[in-house]
DNA sequence: CCATCGTGACACTATTTAAT
DNA sequence: ATTAAATAGTGTCACGATGG
């Protein structure tokens, strides 16, 4: 538990009143700006199944946005990962900060109903961060097409450089032009070579 | 070819609830 | 009252895939 996780925690009980969404939208914001949120496939795959427990298609504001499934429920709507993977991405989700742990005294997760058999307070994982975040995590999945559009507009842009460059050391080598090629060829060679496999944008 | 990471099995702890 | 079962969480170790 780390300080802006508590912080996280008190924000949450501050969401403008009225305030609703569509859950399986802020999903998939969530699941574009996963990269940026440090978040897996299946860290996805288990918020998915988080989110398959709150019976409403609408994140409100005004309404209990607590979910409180067993892990073995969890695991069952995960695809069946294993107790101990779901725990990690669980962690990991709650350090993305989408959802907030509500532990009761002794860890487990159940709902305490009044008389009337209305929720009265439930332990489990808060969604309301997701609610909280909708629009920070939509600019993020905005963000995170962009820069997978810039970063094919710049391999492409490479690849058609490197192969002029190939050509024209080709060229000059075969025309007997003046300089030197071969050492000019070497350093082509170990500037391709250190262009890494799977390159990020700055890179 | 080796290092690293994700995953899963297992063991251990803690706490409440149920049973004796 | 004491004990056993249930359940959540964490840590550790081994294994396999993937990347450099």
């Amino acid at each position: 538990m780390t300080l802006a996780l508590v912080r996280r925690q008190i924000e949450t009980s501050e969401i403008k009143p009225g305030k609703a969404t569509d859950k399986w939208k802020v999903f998939r914001d969530a699941s574009e700006a996963r990269e940026l949120l440090g978040l897996q496939d299946r860290s996805l795959a288990v918020l998915d199944a988080l989110l398959s427990f709150y019976p409403d298609n609408e994140l409100r504001q005004d309404a209990q946005l607590i979910v409180f499934p067993s892990n073995t429920q969890l695991t069952l709507r995960a695809h069946g990962i294993a107790g101990a993977t779901l725990r990690r991405h669980l962690a990991l989700l709650v350090d993305a900060g989408l959802i907030v742990r509500k532990d009761s005294a002794n860890g487990k997760r159940y709902a305490r109903k009044d008389k009337a058999g209305a929720i009265d307070s439930a332990f489990g994982f808060d969604l309301s961060p997701l609610l909280l975040r909708v629009d920070e995590l939509a600019m993020m999945a905005q963000q995170v097409v962009a820069d997978r559009f810039a970063l094919r507009r710049a391999k492409e842009n490479l690849t058609i450089c490197r192969r002029d460059v190939r050509k024209l050391i080709s060229a000059a080598i075969e025309e007997g032009a003046s300089g030197d090629w071969e050492s000019i060829e070497a350093m082509y060679i170990s500037l391709v070579g250190r262009i890494p496999r799977a390159p990020t944008l700055s890179a």
